[in-house]
DNA sequence: AGCACGCCGACT
DNA sequence: GTCGGCGTGCTC
């Protein structure tokens, strides 16, 4: 009697399978592949996935195989996610079986509570319920023209069963997500059928769970994001998984999940960096849910109001159909007044330094006093991005990266003043005095919004002032309390992040000011001018959203009032100034027209890092590839050290994204070699990367 | 990754 | 003399 034999891809960052034998009296089961099993694994016992239930030849080498344990009582992953997982292993060069552990709960990587989640699941597939939609939710909901022709176009589409990629375009408050929610009322009439929602990480915000939520009934929709609990994680996976749920809304991670019937995919801002994974597989959710949607044959739609240059480019290569809403959807809501402030010139620099132009000043008391709310906006949180000393310039650094450590007002921990450091979080005392040269006068050179928020405060005393940004809204529901009182009115102005940015609908805004925007205009990331252009255009998107007096204003200060980006503001010219973008890019060969990889390796010293990147760059260059494939210079990354390791980087870059594979793939084996000879030093392969 | 084995320094 | 540092090899 022959053994059966299996080939297992374990929970563990390894890219070889290991062989096992599969009893069947012991099981009970017959192999199949996408199996979760347990298995021994050294001395450990470890869950692991069948990836190859078929295997031929001899025992290993001088003893027996190990057997498999015990097998998971979970349906195999199906065919689908098993190609997914494999493409998603392959392009961004990481082992199968640590992209297939991304996929699944952490719960069920421990055999030992399987009994228990397998009890839990019986419990939940009796929730199911089909979607019943009462027709009064719809109410006061009607679509404009435009909206009605996109929703046309797209239900078109649907019912054609078949891969396409659509982009909805259409600036804040255009509508877009009526639109699609009606659409996926269309698609999940039939009660098999499920519908995918990417959305991005700040915008999980309940707002639209909620929405959902009334809309469709509430057993239907589950939500996927990496705040969830273990258990609310498991329910949510295992009810897409067996098709309980047939909305699943979701963050970047929420790609991987298995979905049975997966009949359409959305992809709310497409153009939001979030969608960018930036550690451990770094991918991107907005090209996988492209590649999973055509896998499957369905329709995979984007949205945004600023698409990102990949996507642009799509659209004028007619790869992608392009559905347009420029009409705002509600009544009375009218287009801000963009003013561009010349910092240099309005603002005078005295004894005190002036944060705001005086026509912004008067703007925003006169907003007041009309009972308006004002805006500012400010992407940098805490007090001071620096601090330094007068005399000798010393400025206090963090001990673990190569940056300054940002300064912080009283409130966030201790009631003291702290420096952090906004790279590895580390948390410090500002001294006394110049540790170089005992100066005592230290300052605090720049702003952020702590800073902007005193000074507002000063300024404008009688308006209530509230701030916004990741510590002023640590603490759990403390963000949606101070949305609260922006929506009631109770506070007049607001300062903050791009956190306020995102999702929220603001009736009364009435003036908005953008400060510090030149650090993107002069940055060394290509890609900073497409972001602070999406970022204006988004901000300029939350004014004047509904029928106002005062007609809206929007006020952007900088040193550099005659860059095309303030121009294309000030006319709302979006497709201009994608094209002109795009234009310089492929000026450039830079991404779209190229394709990216950048190999980085971090460790103690730099020089090694540079040295091992040095050699791995030698044995990949060849001479039959050398015009295709560019082996840039080894260069240290531009963030050196981070957390306490330093690190370097070689950028490999082709027009042909086939010979890019290829030759990240000879990067990987070499990689794979050379980590057996230096543990110290630790090298990873970041495809598409967006930020350098 | 995570663990054992093994070879060197500095301690009760 | 032993305890424990981490470089190296291996896990079906």
């Amino acid at each position: 009697m022959t053994q059966k034999k299996v080939k297992i891809a374990l929970d563990l960052p390894l890219f070889q399978l290991y062989d096992y034998i599969w009893s069947e009296e012991l099981l009970n089961h017959h192999p199949k592949v996408g199996m979760l099993v347990e298995v021994e694994f050294g001395r450990k016992k470890i869950a692991g996935f069948v990836i190859d239930e078929k295997v031929e030849g001899e025992k290993l080498g001088k003893w027996e195989l190990k057997q498999v344990i015990s097998v998971a009582p979970l349906e195999p992953i199906s065919k689908e996610q098993l190609r997914l997982c494999k493409f998603a292993a392959k392009y961004y060069l990481k082992p199968i079986g640590e992209v297939l552990f991304t996929t699944l709960p952490t719960e069920w990587k421990k055999a030992s509570n399987w009994p228990r989640l397998q009890k839990q699941q019986i419990k939940q597939k009796s929730e199911k319920e089909t979607i019943d939609i009462d027709e009064k939710v719809n109410q006061g909901r009607e679509l404009n023209v435009e909206q009605q022709i996109a929703l046309e176009e797209l239900k078109k589409v649907s019912n054609e069963k078949k891969y396409k990629n659509l982009l909805l375009r259409g600036i804040t408050g255009s509508g877009k997500t009526a639109v699609y929610l009606r659409w996926i009322e269309e698609i999940i009439q039939d009660s098999e059928s499920q519908v995918l929602i990417l959305v991005p990480e700040i915008n999980l915000t309940p707002q639209l769970e909620v929405e959902l939520k009334k809309i469709f009934s509430k057993n239907t929709v589950v939500v996927m994001h990496s705040h969830l609990t273990p258990a609310q994680r498991n329910e949510s996976f295992w009810k897409a998984k067996e098709g309980v749920a047939q909305l699943v809304v979701g963050t970047r991670l929420a790609i991987m999940a298995p979905i049975k019937n997966l009949k359409a995919i959305i992809v709310d801002e497409e153009n939001d960096a979030s969608y960018k994974q930036q550690e451990g597989m770094r991918y991107s959710a907005r090209d996988l849910a492209i590649w999973r949607g055509s896998d499957l044959k369905i329709p995979v739609l984007l949205t945004s109001a600023t698409p990102s240059c990949e996507t642009w480019q799509k659209v004028l290569d007619k790869k992608i159909t392009s559905l347009n809403l420029n009409q705002r959807a509600k009544k009375g809501a009218q287009n801000a007044q963009v003013i561009i402030v010349e910092a240099k010139k309005e603002i005078k620099k005295g004894q005190n330094e002036k944060i705001l132009a005086d026509i912004v000043k008067k703007r925003i008391i006169e907003t007041g006093e009309k009972g308006y709310q004002s805006i500012i906006f400010i992407n940098r949180r805490g007090y001071a991005p620096i601090l330094s000393c007068q005399s000798c310039n010393w400025k206090f650094k963090c001990q673990q990266c190569s940056s300054y450590m940002v300064l912080h007002k009283k409130d966030t921990i201790n009631h003291k003043q702290m420096m952090q450091c906004h790279h590895c979080g580390l948390i410090e005392w500002p001294p006394e005095k110049c540790p170089e040269c005992g100066n005592q006068d230290l300052k605090d050179v720049g702003s952020g919004t702590q800073k902007i928020e005193d000074y507002l405060e000063k300024t404008f005393p009688s308006q209530e002032l509230i701030r916004i940004d990741a510590d002023s809204s640590r603490k759990k529901g403390e963000a949606s309390k101070l949305f609260e009182r922006i929506h009631t009115g109770k506070a007049q102005l607001i300062v903050g992040t791009q956190m306020i940015t995102k999702g929220h609908d603001f009736e009364k805004v009435s003036t908005i000011v953008v400060l510090d925007v030149d650090k993107s205009l002069y940055s060394y990331d290509f890609r900073a001018e497409e972001k602070l252009f999406a970022q204006l255009v988004q901000v300029a998107g939350r004014a004047g959203r509904s029928e106002q007096e005062m007609a809206p204003v929007i006020f952007i200060q900088t040193e550099f009032p005659e860059h095309p980006i303030f121009q294309a503001i000030k006319e709302n010219q979006i497709e201009a100034y994608l094209n002109y973008i795009l234009e310089q890019r492929k000026q450039l060969g830079l991404p779209p027209y190229s394709y990216q990889a950048l190999v980085v390796t971090e460790g103690k010293k730099l020089e090694d890092c540079i040295n091992s990147l040095n050699m791995l760059k030698r044995d990949l260059t060849n001479s039959l590839d050398q015009k295709e494939v560019k082996l840039n210079d080894v260069v240290p990354r531009q963030l050196v050290k981070l957390a306490g390791k330093e690190r370097a980087q070689l950028l490999i870059e082709s027009k042909d994204r086939l010979k890019l594979q290829n030759k990240l793939e000879q990067a990987l084996d070499l990689i794979e070699l050379e980590k057996k000879q230096n543990r110290t030093l630790r090298t990873y392969i970041e495809r598409d990367p967006t930020s350098f």
